[in-house]
RNA sequence: GUGAACGUAGCUCAGUUGGCAGAGCACUGGGUUGUGGCCCCAGCGGUCGUGGGUUCAAGUCCCAUCGUUCACCCCA
């Protein structure tokens, strides 16, 4: 018995009825970013599978058991790319965006996969918009990639929504923080699960995330990264918030946010929604100022952040924002009887052919059928051809709003059907 | 990878202590030989996720498996 395919496990189709939120949610990003000065760029889906090792780090789950790798014909390890910065900084260094003037300033809008058990807000292939801004130093540069995703989810009408921020440190004094988190919990072993053993030391960090309690209880007097800043990067941390002030922007600090990517230094954000369920995190960032230069690049610094499109739906969805109504065809042409088949037929060409959106009926639907399908299209019009028409070279145009009916000539429904058209704000974000 | 709940028509669901598979919505036609929305009538549509087992008899009970959902881990 051959059992009927369904879209792979974690994912989706996008259908129909669903396009115009995906659509304006999409559109709304791009003016933001565009409005910041960020550039779009496009990378390929998949990348030499060392990038991410790299890049996004050895001790990472998602390098770890998360990523989709294959061999592909010719014998090279190909990973469908898990997360978008490490493809653009690639992208950066390949096309010697170093030598421009500096920030160079990107954004993207991309599909993202990773082997996880699906839950809700989550999938194994996710769509991410994304900011990457390299080449500065500046702390207002954080503040403002902090600022773009705040405005883009303002934009969006979204609600219930909290900053948290954080400062990693740098190459300079993170490695004593951490050499620091490692003594304490070794020194706390026996209270600590084995998770956050196995932790203490891959990455002494991340213990921070653990949600065992009594590992919580443990950590509660652990030492804090924020004590361990170096003066530069505690300067620095000062001014992003200082930025993030300037802008308005409430914010959290949270001194155990620690976020999967390996390559985070300095300042580290994330965007949370009480509307998301357990999956809260609707989008989050950082500074990554040794990564370019991890993956063979010139020393060059960058943040950026990446947000889930499928998180920010789940949100709108359970928000009171108003979403823009999908487009409709201006008119829904009808033919009364087999001989007008032809008329209308030709008549959607010539509408078609003027800019004008109209449908018409493909299966023989009675009359009153087709009349049926034309106010369910939402259609503005029916235009109406049968015997009567023909003789007298005519067409029957019909309001459907108002009811109201007149016979024109051919010319003139087009004419009029085309001017609403025109006085209609395009359809179809 | 782990745990729990749930899989019946395109969709949302009902189906009693095991006894002939149902409703609403949607779709098509008719009521109006050429006129939509409301209404009425009819029709279309399901090997009950899959495979085993128990039973005279399984949508219903048991086992397995796949899938979905939610949660853990972690992340967007």
């Amino acid at each position: 018995m051959a059992e009927p395919f369904t879209a792979p496990k974690g994912t989706y189709d996008v259908l129909p009825d669903q396009q115009p939120v995906r659509r304006w949610v999409i559109a709304t990003a791009e003016s933001v970013f565009q409005r910041y000065g960020y550039r779009r760029i496009d990378t390929p889906t998949f990348e030499d599978t060392r990038l991410f090792h790299r890049g996004v780090g050895d001790s990472t789950d998602i390098v770890r058991k998360e990523m989709y790798t294959f061999e592909d014909l010719g014998g090279r390890s190909m990973t469908l790319r898990p997360e978008g910065t490490a493809p653009v900084c690639r992208a950066y260094v390949e096309h010697g965006m170093h030598t421009l003037p500096q920030p160079v300033k990107l954004y993207y809008h991309a599909p993202m996969f990773r082997y996880e058990q699906p839950q809700s807000g989550r999938y194994r292939q996710h769509y991410q918009l994304g900011v990457e801004a390299f080449g500065s130093q500046s702390p207002e540069l954080d503040a403002e990639v902090v600022g773009v995703l705040a405005a883009l989810y303002k934009e969006l009408g979204l609600t219930g929504i909290v900053l948290k921020i954080n400062s990693m440190g740098c190459k300079a004094c993170r490695p004593g923080y951490s050499a620091a988190m490692r003594e304490y919990l070794t020194a706390h072993t026996g209270e600590i699960c084995g998770e956050c053993r196995e932790r203490a030391q891959l990455n002494p960090l991340r213990a921070f995330d653990c949600k065992v309690p009594g590992c919580k209880v443990a950590l509660q007097d652990a030492p804090r990264l924020p004590d361990h800043l170096c003066p530069e990067c505690a300067e620095h941390h000062a001014r992003v918030k200082a930025g993030l002030e300037a802008q308005g922007i409430e914010y959290v600090e949270d001194h155990t946010l620690v976020r999967g990517m390996d390559y985070y230094t300095r300042t580290t954000f994330e965007f949370q929604s009480s509307l998301l369920g357990a999956q809260s995190g609707i989008g989050g960032g950082g500074r990554y100022d040794d990564l370019v230069a991890a993956i063979g690049g010139p020393e060059t610094p960058g943040v950026g952040f990446g947000t889930g499109v499928e998180r920010i739906l789940l949100a709108v969805s359970r928000s009171a924002t108003e979403v823009p109504a999908p487009p409709a065809p201006m008119a829904y042409l009808v033919s009364f009887g087999e001989e007008a088949r032809g008329a209308v037929f030709a008549l959607a060409h010539e509408m078609r052919s003027q800019g004008v959106p109209v449908e018409l009926d493909y299966v023989g639907r009675s009359p009153k059928g087709q009349m049926k399908q034309a106010g369910r299209t939402g259609a503005r019009y029916a235009v109406m051809i049968g015997e009567a028409e023909i003789a007298a070279g005519t067409v029957a145009l019909r309001d459907l709003a108002s009811g109201e009916e007149k016979q024109v000539a051919p010319g003139e429904a087009v004419a009029l059907v085309r001017a609403a058209a025109a006085g209609t704000p395009a359809a179809g974000v």
